[in-house]
Parts: structure tokens; sequence; C-alpha cells
DNA sequence: ATTGATTTTGAATTCAAATTCAACTATTTT
DNA sequence: AAAATAGTTGAATTTGAATTCAAAATCAAT
């Protein structure tokens, strides 16, 4: 319900520039202590210490913590759903560089604030309204290809609801891989050094693989190149 | 830490047969309101009163509440993992049985409890170790085809590591579908009214054609038949 | 430079929930 | 059936953090 952007005033909120910087500092503070040690171990003190302030100025600004995380979280997340944005260098019918696209700002939210991003995931399994909020720019994301799907495959007639529920399950490919990735620093996927390009390009490879039962045009990869290969079903090697 | 199996005696734990009903009857409260709640919620009087017993008793039994939480999920969780168990029905060789074979459990699970899935996840984000020891065991499932994967592209030299990468993006496929289908009832999703099976069968689908290029054979297919068309990446409809 | 409004402080208070524990009950042992 | 042991109760206490608020500081306007 609050709104999204910094300097406003509703009540309780700001009276005067002063006022507008000190609120907009505890907001920068609490994405700090947010990226560093999450919602659920957040105190108020934190915050304030922080932000360098009084712990009572919290409540001349914040309602609650639960209010201002939500508030800060969501400026950190609105600029990601504004598909004009993503898709700006995208080449007209370019379905791999327009999959990349999205994927590349994914993971980036993941490599640049892993601590953020788990937030994100924190206070949609608290907040139900929150929860709503991102799901409902996910899906929009979403639709766009699912939309689409109907056209690009004219030879199958698609089931009720069928188009979404296979592109949710494609969308998914990066969610466990990015987590692990740069929110749990697994060691062991961090055996192989990889940048935040590579990982976009292998995300949006098996997307496509998926999609379109095809591998990406060769010359757009450099990662997953190598895995055009890995194709057919040979029945003789089992096991 | 803490061992995995009901009844054993480590200081704190029971000496009588009673005092292990008594303790078992505390775990199975916890599992009730873990469902209900989740975790950040549950309280020790919730429990409790679940269990119909006073709050103090709780003491004689646990620690605290994420002790209680991480046995009552490590119980949960552990018969999940058993390899020979979930592959035993499946025909040598047969990869699409083969792997949805896992997914069936996975899929069951967020059917059957989906808030405790929702548990084991808001645990691994509390509890480092807890962490370890479901990623550990993820890891673990996945291995099996990892290690394949050599023999099974012989033409594909996978690069440090890659392997594995494209497991778990391949992995990942179910996560977000899952999640928002039943931990969070999705009303859109829920629109095309689902079983397990076809859930299964979708996700199986998909996997199966990012790893072989294919689609599966027909004959196994019921809700993902008519996906089979869904191929190739046609230059002129564009849009 | 005085006034009045706004911002800021930090110690005191409140609050929800965890934790303790002395007394009580049930069960087993001798 | 008395004694010993184990299990159970729930009211009283402790804890840790949120919340309040009277007083002090700052600032803008006249």
């Amino acid at each position: 319900m609050s709104q999204s952007t910094a300097t406003e005033f509703d009540t309780s909120q700001t009276r005067s520039a002063r006022g507008a910087a000190a609120r907009a500092n505890i907001k920068r503070a609490a994405l700090n202590v947010l990226e560093q040690v999450g919602y659920h171990k957040m105190r108020i003190a934190d915050v304030t210490r922080e932000a360098g302030v009084a712990q009572g100025l919290f409540y001349h600004y914040f309602k609650d913590l639960k209010t201002l995380t939500i508030e800060v979280l969501t400026d950190f997340a609105n600029p990601a759903t504004d598909v004009e944005t993503i898709e700006k260098d995208v080449p007209r019918g370019d379905w791999y560089a327009r999959i990349y696209a999205h994927n590349h700002l994914v993971v980036s939210s993941y490599a640049n604030r892993p601590g953020v991003m788990r937030c994100l995931l924190q206070m949609a399994d608290e907040d139900a309204e929150f929860s709503d909020l991102l799901r409902t720019a996910y899906r929009e994301q979403l639709m766009w290809l699912v939309k689409l799907m109907p056209r690009m495959f004219p030879g199958v007639r698609f089931k009720r609801g069928q188009a979404l529920m296979v592109v949710y399950s494609l969308a998914g490919i990066g969610e466990g891989l990015l987590r692990e990735y740069f929110v749990n620093n697994s060691a062991t996927l961090h055996n192989s050094k990889l940048q935040v390009d590579d990982i976009t390009e292998l995300l949006t490879t098996m997307f496509y693989r998926a999609l379109f039962l095809e591998h990406p045009p060769a010359k757009a990869l450099k990662y997953t190149r190598n895995l055009a290969a890995m194709a057919g079903h040979d029945e003789k090697r089992e096991l």
C-alpha cells in the first residue's frame, strides 16, 4: 500500500527537505543492514546505528521494521519490472537475445545484491500483500511469452492454462541455481569460476532448448557453445 | 548436530517409553503447527497447546523451537533422499521414467504438505547447518545425472563444473512452479486444474526437452503429449 | 534574535514470549 | 506399600527488543 518513491508526505512522513533527507538516510541504512543480516535478524537498533541516529527517530518516520523493509525492497525491485527498459537493445524477433536480456537482469541482481535478493524472498514469505506484489510483477514479466506461444507454435493446441504452466516451469530454470550460487555461495558451484555473463548464457541456453528443442544459434554463444552436441538420446549407451 | 531418528536418549531425552511417547507427541504437534503457521510465527505455546500439555514440558524434551523444528523437518525430509527407493520401479535406461520418479517425489511432497515444504526453505534460510544438510542431500540427488553426462553425450567436451551447472539449472525447472502452485496457491495457476501426475509430467517433459533436445516418447505422455509440436523456431513468425 | 514548528535524543517503559522451577502426579522398583 | 524415579504442571520470573515521550536541538520565518 505505501507508495514507491522516496519523497512524498503521508501524515507520518516528512515536512521538510531536512526530514526527507533523514528519512532517506534511514532507508539507505536499512538497505545495508538487510544486505548484511537479512530481514529476520534485523533490529531497529541495527538500522539506527547504521544510520547514525537515535533509536527513537525511527518511529518518527516509520511505523515498524516491516513497513520500512517493504518500502525499501519495493524501491529496489521496481526498476527491475520495466519490460521496455529490459528489452531496449533487443533486435526484433531475436528470441535468444530477448530471453537473455530478461535473464541478465535477474542474474545481475543476484550477483550485485545477493543479500537483498534473499530478503525479497524472506519478505514475500512473511507478508501476503508484498508477496502478491512480487508475484504479480513476475507473472506480468512472463506474460509476453505466454501470449505469444499460440502464435509461435501454431501446430500446438494448448490446453487451458498450459502455456502459462510451461512458461513458469521454464522461468524456474534460474532460481535454484542463482540462489545456490550467489546466496548460499556454494563452494561446489564456485569451482567453475563463472562470470555473470556465463551464467546468464547458461540459463538462457537451457531455457531456449526446452522451449524450441534447438540449441541457440552458435554465433551468440561463448560459454555454452560446446553444449550444442548435447542432444539425442542414444538408446545404446545405457547406465 | 542432533540425531535423526525418533527414540534415542541423549542426556535431555527420554528415560522411558512413556517419555518417548510424550516426546513424539510434541514432535507430531510441532509438525502440525509448522504446516499451519510456518516456522517464524510458531510459538512454544502453540506447540504445547496442540500437543495438549503444559508449556513447561516443552523444555523437558527440547532445548528450543529451532532444535525441535530441525529435528522434525529432518525426520520429514530424510525418507525423500533415498535414491534406491525413488528409482525402484524404473526400468533400466528409461530416462524419462527416471526423471519422472524423482520429480514425482518432490511434487507429491509439495502437494501433501505445502506448509512443511515452505518450512524447509524457511529453516534453510535461518540455519546454516540445516541449510548444508539439505543442500548436500540435494546435490547428491543430482550427482547421478552429473556423473553420467560425459558418457551420455560423448560428443561434448564439458568444461570444468559445467555438467553440474547444467543439471542445477534443469533441476530448478520445478521449484518456482511448485512454490507458486502449492505454497502460494496461485489462483492464476489453479485455473488449469491439475493433478500431481500432470504437474510431474510437465516438469519431467521440460527437463527432458532441455536435456536431450527431444520431446519425450509420446507413449509415456498424457498431459504434455500435445506439446511435441512445440519445436522449431520459425523465423517468419515474428512478434 | 525571538517565535514556532520540526527534528532528534536517549532513558524509561511496555510488551510478548521464552525460560525457570517448586510442587504435584504417575509409574516403576524393591 | 513405601521409596525412588520419571514425567508433568502452570504460575512467577527473566529476557530482549519494541515503543513511548518529555526534553533538547535545529531550522525557517518574521
